[in-house]
DNA sequence: TGTACATCAGTGAACGCGCGTTCACTGATGTAC
DNA sequence: TGTACATCAGTGAACGCGCGTTCACTGATGTAC
């Protein structure tokens, strides 16, 4: 072979077992054996698992981040210095995830799960790599964020956008398992594009809740929010 | 020693380095030189590692799930035979969490973390052990949920919880780290507490969205749920 | 056109390390007769 | 009351294993003269 397909092949195991596994989980030679290749390639071609998982993570986010930034354009030209809405910022954002290009059908999945994983198991290395290289989207995102809820003070949206990451995040990186679960009991098939389609609502409504509580509406108000 | 305190040791520097690095993350020798035990003791005392998760969970566990029960018990007293509303069981649940006896200023924390991460890091045997011993308080905790939103199908009830159990239990197992960004960002100070009642109305107020988007709002309709 | 050298992708085997677990052992305390 | 034995908490050292990484090496291809 003239060009090597080593390093796609080693991605593509990768990549699949991180999805699957979790990284600390997912030895290299588990991955050269899936992408039989020898499992000196790995730190031939990369230099090491770390390096590995920071090639996994760019192959996908890249294009990721500059499919988003062209949706953010496109929204921000539509609506000609009006703010977007939450609900056009939330579906941009979607859009741009759901829209990008699969390499197989389970790609949407892994792409998911990946992110995921990159919120909830992050090491460190990881956590750094991803805030040096894609910062700017995620900034912007934030940005649109703030400008389509000004009723909230910058405390109140904080801890919103928290909760919206931490129901995303945690959905789509257990969203294979949660689909087999509701296929078992109750019969139904359900679509990446459907969970994302009944998750935009749920953080819409979320992060415009009005009633800030105050008191426990039920036992005695034991805790109140200054 | 008449009565031995090295159990007690292991469970206290096992809860803390396992809510802090996670629990592949963490060695036995990490935890028995925080305990000042001989590392053979964890195996003696618990039989493995695995036991020895399952101990730390049982441990607030246990007291947590009757302390529970109870809430459920005096809000259905309450309710005298008419379903408890959504904000009345979110709210019996976080002051069952909240209110539980604290070891140290560090209890609700660390209580929070192994939550969330028992949800995102679970290993198979962690899940099972879960569901073996402590189902009951979380099947009632489902049946309330499903008597206060009568008007939703089971699927997008399933989906909305889904997105619940995530927005709450990421939260929770950052909630540490979270705190300290904003006190750095906007010097803001912040319980448990207060996250809980912010965490409360996002959740019911999600939970009880009206709108079920069926196209999206700004780009072409291209995915809609059946 | 032929030869010498350089570059590159890939390989097989080993290295050192940290891991969970095991094992033979100690010393204190309790129990039976 | 004294002795023999059993039980128990704890220990120090080692075991085997899988891990990420390294290293000397091969063989194919490209390049210079």
């Amino acid at each position: 072979m003239a060009q090597s397909d080593t390093v796609d092949r080693i991605l593509d195991a990768a990549e699949e077992l991180f999805a699957e596994r979790g990284f600390s989980e997912t030895s290299l030679r588990m991955i050269t054996s899936e992408a039989r290749v020898n499992l000196a390639a790995v730190n031939y071609h990369f230099g090491s698992k770390n390096a590995l998982i920071h090639a996994v993570f760019a192959r996908f986010l890249t294009p990721f981040s500059a499919t988003l930034e062209k949706a953010f354009d496109e929204l921000e030209k539509q609506c000609d210095g009006q703010a977007p809405t939450l609900n056009q910022t939330l579906w941009a954002l979607t859009e741009s995830a759901v829209r990008m290009p699969q390499r197989n059908e389970k790609g949407i999945s892994i792409f998911m799960r990946l992110l995921g994983l990159a919120y909830t198991q992050s090491q460190g290395h990881l956590r750094k790599f991803l805030e040096e290289e894609y910062s700017q989207p995620f900034r912007r995102f934030m940005r649109l964020l703030k400008e389509a809820t000004p009723q909230l003070t910058s405390v109140d949206r904080y801890w919103r956008i928290q909760f919206m990451l931490g129901a995303t995040a945690f959905t789509m990186s257990s969203s294979d398992a949660l689909r087999g679960i509701l296929q078992n009991k109750l019969g139904v098939e359900t679509t990446v594009q459907e969970i994302a389609a009944r998750l935009v609502p749920f953080l819409a409504a979320g992060m415009q809740a009005q009633d800030k509580m105050l008191v426990s509406p039920n036992l005695s108000g034991s805790f109140t929010v200054a």
